[in-house]
DNA sequence: TATTGACATAGACCACACTTTAAGTGCTAT
DNA sequence: ATAGCACTTAAAGTGTGGTCTATGTCAATA
């Protein structure tokens, strides 16, 4: 598969995945004989997944660090589950503040609605 | 009250206060004979909901149209709630997005804890 | 009175995550 | 065969949102 086909299928753009091979959080993809990019069904599942993960807004340098560890073999098995854990904890948290400020988001609409606007934003 | 106190309250530092004024984000806050800050009443409801808002990722920029249209008064009262309910909408669809990827989080760990990790990440 | 410490300003600097640019290579279609 | 397009690289540039620095003023305390 193309860069060109894989950033459609991700809907992002072929910078942003030369970028991520380049700090190494996918790849090395293989490449052909006149060095255009091959994408491996391996690399679309990593793609996918960093895609996921980056879309709910862990870092780079979080999603760096598990591919680095998972690059190092089974023994890094422990580590790598509270790794995710932890970010599990930290979106968890993200959701919780967003969700509270879209009730108050709803609220504000709310009084926009029924006219009852104060004095104050 | 003061810029630290007003920082305190809020958890954020003076520097992000100072920087929310320059940009108009807030006030210009009051400042007493010898030019210190003091915020009032108003002051701390709108940066209440600045940093409501903006910890649920809405942009600077957003937030600045819609102070700036607030305080041209109430004439902008229709196109306010219409900039609030697109955030809304957006809002939704972010905390859509990052609970799907909390999901495939949550089902990546029970991977993990069930020894069924496959070969890819 | 001298020093300390919180506040002030303008402007420089930073981190993050791309994005663009410059310069070049190689397949494809006219 | 030559134009055009998609691809390649390394490196510089960009946007967002703060954060830090240098320099200075002021009020209160030792």
């Amino acid at each position: 598969m193309t860069i060109k086909e894989v950033a459609e299928k991700f809907d992002m753009t072929n910078d942003t995945l030369r970028y991520y091979e380049k700090i190494g959080l996918i790849g090395p993809v293989k490449k052909n004989s006149s060095g255009i990019r091959d994408y491996s069904k391996n690399d679309l599942k990593r793609i996918e997944f960093i895609k996921c993960m980056r879309s709910a807004g862990i870092s780079i340098e979080v999603l760096k660090k598990y591919v680095d560890l998972y690059d190092k073999g089974e023994s890094t098995k422990d580590i790598r589950q509270q790794l995710l854990e932890k970010e599990k904890e930290k979106l968890e948290e993200k959701i919780k503040t967003m969700t509270e400020a879209l009730d108050k988001l709803k609220y504000k609409i709310e009084l926009y609605k029924t006219d009852k606007l104060d004095k104050y934003l």
